[in-house]
DNA sequence: CTGAAAGCGCTAACAA
DNA sequence: TTGTTAGCGCTTTCAG
């Protein structure tokens, strides 16, 4: 026996489409999907059934049916600290955005990276990993499933995926050549959090820069932390003083870049005049000081955009599409806070 | 004919688990939904199956037939403003925690607020409203939908659903309190957005505090904006400009007081010295500065957990769940901002 | 305690 | 062009 003789609920079926529009089903299915040919007389029927009836096909049974899913899981690491606050939050947004548009449904996972819980992909369409730190095993795994699955923010050379991430060691290198045409040769740098490939590219491209300058690497000018302002400010007072201190800095992010600020100001020193500054990210709130925040550009919206394109692309193409890497190039935004050494 | 025969494909269903163990589907849906009696045995029989396939149940057709979904839907106007970055990213970070721990699937929607669109609904067992801003028709048609909903940030009292919201106007009273129990009675107000319920509750908190206290409301006192860094900066400007200006002032949020306290240093004031200040969040942020914030916590985290586990509990429960309203209280966090007069 | 079978709502062969 | 029909994978009566 039926469950539910057609129950009096309010859940309107495709068959109640069909009914109304006095055709069958699978009519009803061909103008929602736009596939086939339909007679325009019984699109019209149809659509209008759909409108006085607002329907909305039931997704489940949609992916049910065509084992297809249009899931799109966002896994982001689940992090402390308030730089990754800004990155994070854009990311969302814009990968948000995008799916959206995409018409896709956007799955969030703040994952642990040390979970190593396997992660219940079943149903997702597709994943976006919003850089690895320790979730390495995660993104193998979803390769081996089959999955559609793309790396952002972090350029994965030994993996078939798709990865966007954004040129850190370049955008770092115009930062202190910028500098470095400024006339300055005593160039620190606080550097983010090493583990993260991003810190480690800036670091490296601080250190490259140097060298193609001829400036030798002074190793107490580096000063490595965990991103978070706190660390920025114990290297920022570490870096006032030192009897040979630096002429300019280069931080791995805005918002320690604007910690340096402050701690400077409490110092009584004064940027950029004392000391150029330029920091990584272009954080709004870098724009907000007394004086504007140099800083490099990093196209995080972009960044999102691509992915979800990409991915869109993995979802609709054949099994066996091809990773693509991209890498995306970053621009220096001057304004007020370095200063052409006399 | 079937269209694949049982195709090589990977994807186990729950046949093939029954196959393995020796069973029927249903005991195995049995055993997987620890609903009805298993024979012992048998339990072990299909949990080994379970594990050494690797099975994992398609949600799909589990809502299919179910009817139900686990999905939750967290719609988050889209915004700009640095305020609502901390606000927004927190609430996302507790409310995907939470779900997880529930084993409910966020979706996340970041909702053009004045886009009229039906909201695609369909699939989605429960909706979490963060704020209402130009979403009531969204929230009006949710529940008209009979889907489980709650509105997180928000006291809405018109409309028969539950809501989490934050005692802003008690948050505002007791920090003006605090300020006219230190011998303040020049105390002024820089606002938020007061189209929204919080900021308009905190400016009301604030002129109710004052009334109490037999303090003349001034209007020059109260300065509007939008939340954004860069009102916060053209407010405070103008209120160190005035003649017979302030000696604190109550700040809708920290990172506009932190934009208060970086106009006071550029202009030679010291905070506490010259001016009290006290803002409202707790964001960390406040704390990293050469004098920490004195702030009103606002118990975000807890809102979302509160959230989620009274949608959770909308969702289990029977059809008719009479909707909750919940205030959360806030909590004055005294550190080094404010002075007392002499 | 167990299993056969109906059905959730939709898509996609295939036949007409 | 249209409709018939067989599943998609799972839950849930209902009869053993």
């Amino acid at each position: 026996m039926t469950r539910t003789k057609k129950s009096p609920s309010k859940n309107i079926s495709i068959e109640d489409v069909a009914r109304l529009a006095g055709v069958s089903i699978t009519t009803v299915s061909r103008v929602i999907n736009k596939v086939g040919q339909v007679q325009e007389k019984n699109r019209v029927k149809v659509a209008d059934a759909v409108k006085e009836l607002k329907f909305q096909p039931s997704i489940f049974a949609q992916r049910l049916a065509t084992g297809k899913s249009n899931v799109v899981a966002l896994l982001i690491p689940r992090y402390e600290g308030v730089f990754y606050s800004f990155y994070a939050l854009e990311l969302i947004r814009a990968t948000g955005t995008l799916c959206e548009a995409f018409k896709l449904d956007l799955l969030l996972h703040l994952t642990d990276s040390h979970s190593r819980e396997p992660l219940n992909l079943r149903g997702v369409g597709g994943v976006i990993f919003s850089d690895i730190i320790g979730t390495r095993h995660q993104i193998e795994e979803a390769i081996k499933a089959g999955l559609p699955c793309v790396v952002i923010n972090n350029y994965v050379e030994d993996l078939p995926v798709s990865c966007i991430a954004i040129d850190n060691s370049g955008g770092a290198k115009n930062a202190v050549n910028y500098l470095v045409n400024l006339g300055h040769k005593k160039i620190a740098h606080i550097s983010g959090d090493v583990t993260t490939q991003a810190a480690a590219k800036r670091l490296e491209g601080y250190v490259e820069a140097l060298k193609e300058n001829g400036i030798a690497i002074k190793e107490e000018y580096i000063l490595k932390t965990d991103y978070s302002r706190g660390q920025a400010r114990g290297a920022a007072e570490k870096l006032f003083k030192m009897p040979d201190g630096p002429s300019a800095v280069f931080v791995a992010s805005d918002s320690m870049a604007l910690e340096v600020m402050a701690v400077a100001r409490e110092l009584g020193k004064n940027i950029p005049a004392d000391l150029s500054l330029i920091g990584f990210d272009d954080n709004p709130s870098g724009l907000y000081g007394p004086v504007a925040l140099t800083t490099v550009r990093q196209p995080l919206i972009k960044m999102a955009e691509e992915g979800v394109k990409e991915l869109n692309r993995l979802i609709s193409a054949k099994k066996g599409a091809l990773p693509k890497k991209i890498v995306l190039a970053t621009e220096l935004v001057v304004r007020e806070s370095c200063r052409p050494l006399k």
